[in-house]
DNA sequence: TCATGACACATGAATCTTCATGAGCTAACT
DNA sequence: AGTTAGCTCATGAAGATTCATGTGTCATGA
């Protein structure tokens, strides 16, 4: 994320100096597995795409982890649950706990009670956690224009039609063990 | 299909539980940020297929980045570099090293001298990691063929196709094309 | 040959994540 | 009510990852 989750880019504004030495990767002349499985071009793709923007977020000091809490949260007036944000940012819940203590240590984010279920802590922004947000949600705009624009020919609302789809799950299994 | 509507089917089960009763009918264009934001769908879609085949790897005992580095290692024959591996596996060289340090330990796989270059360590699958892999690859390439058959109307290469482009670094790290 | 710079991998401290579990709360059934 | 099961969030120990370096190797050119 493994998303998910990575930040790469050693050679940010400096850069350029690697020509590919080596071979980065590249073994045999025949294919490997994993250059035609889609779970690993997804998960590439996906990395790839994002520490183009993570480039963006080290130079606003921003964690890769605290952007996307901030980014689930914008747009939220009541604010959401641990467990939702753990959901949506593709974490446990445990580390999302320890996460948002770090948030709300750094005055980005603050704990409230939910009016109607008291086991439930509603995670909402403070005014700080606001303005970093805002900045950051131009800038991702503006890179996703960008990124698209790189593909012309791809329908943008398809491909994410399709991506929806594809995150939505099929079968959550719980499987006791019957026999 | 149903589409707008069903741009919150992947709504997950967590349930943001702000969605206020009574405007039931919320406004298309209002979601939440992230719910229409390339990037995150990109991440969630790759985390959620790919937890899917999580669960066969879990039942094999094998954890994630073990299963990454043998499947990356399968139809070598020299072996890999710690680097390319790292690359290979998005992760960062030091994350690669240790996990090759426990992969050693258990037997999976073994380090080698490289034979013209002395800083280089070359990574082989023992018998015991090729034994491992050959069995997680058949689960794979059916999960793959799984996944794929929900998804009839995409053209599979076509889609690879366009994550493979994706993946390609735009601007600094430029990269050779291979055929 | 000796600098110099780049590279490949390893290492240790700090940080982050996960696993297993705990405590509090809610709902449903008896 | 009382019991039970399930849910939400927190916590501590164990584990994994990262950052900043360190060590050794290679390549180039003065």
């Amino acid at each position: 994320m493994l998303m998910d989750t990575l930040t790469r880019d050693r050679d940010m504004d400096i850069a350029l100096s690697n020509e590919a030495p080596h071979s980065s990767v590249v073994p045999s002349g025949e294919g490997r597995f994993v250059d035609d499985y889609l779970l690993y071009l997804m998960a590439r793709a996906s990395h790839a795409v994002s520490a183009e923007f993570h480039t963006t977020l080290r130079r606003a000091g921003v964690q890769v982890p605290v952007w996307r809490v901030l980014a689930s949260l914008s747009g939220s007036t009541t604010g959401e649950t641990v467990t939702g944000l753990a959901e949506a940012c593709l974490l446990q819940q445990p580390t999302m706990t320890k996460l948002l203590d770090r948030m709300v240590r750094d005055g980005l984010v603050k704990r409230m009670p939910d009016a109607r279920d008291r086991r439930v802590v509603r995670i909402a922004m403070t005014p700080r956690g606001e303005a970093t947000v805002r900045e950051l949600l131009v800038s991702a705009k503006a890179h996703e224009a960008e990124l698209l624009s790189r593909f012309p020919d791809i329908g943008a609302h398809r491909l994410k039609e399709l991506l929806r789809s594809m995150a939505a799950r099929p079968a959550r299994g719980r499987r006791r063990e019957a026999a």
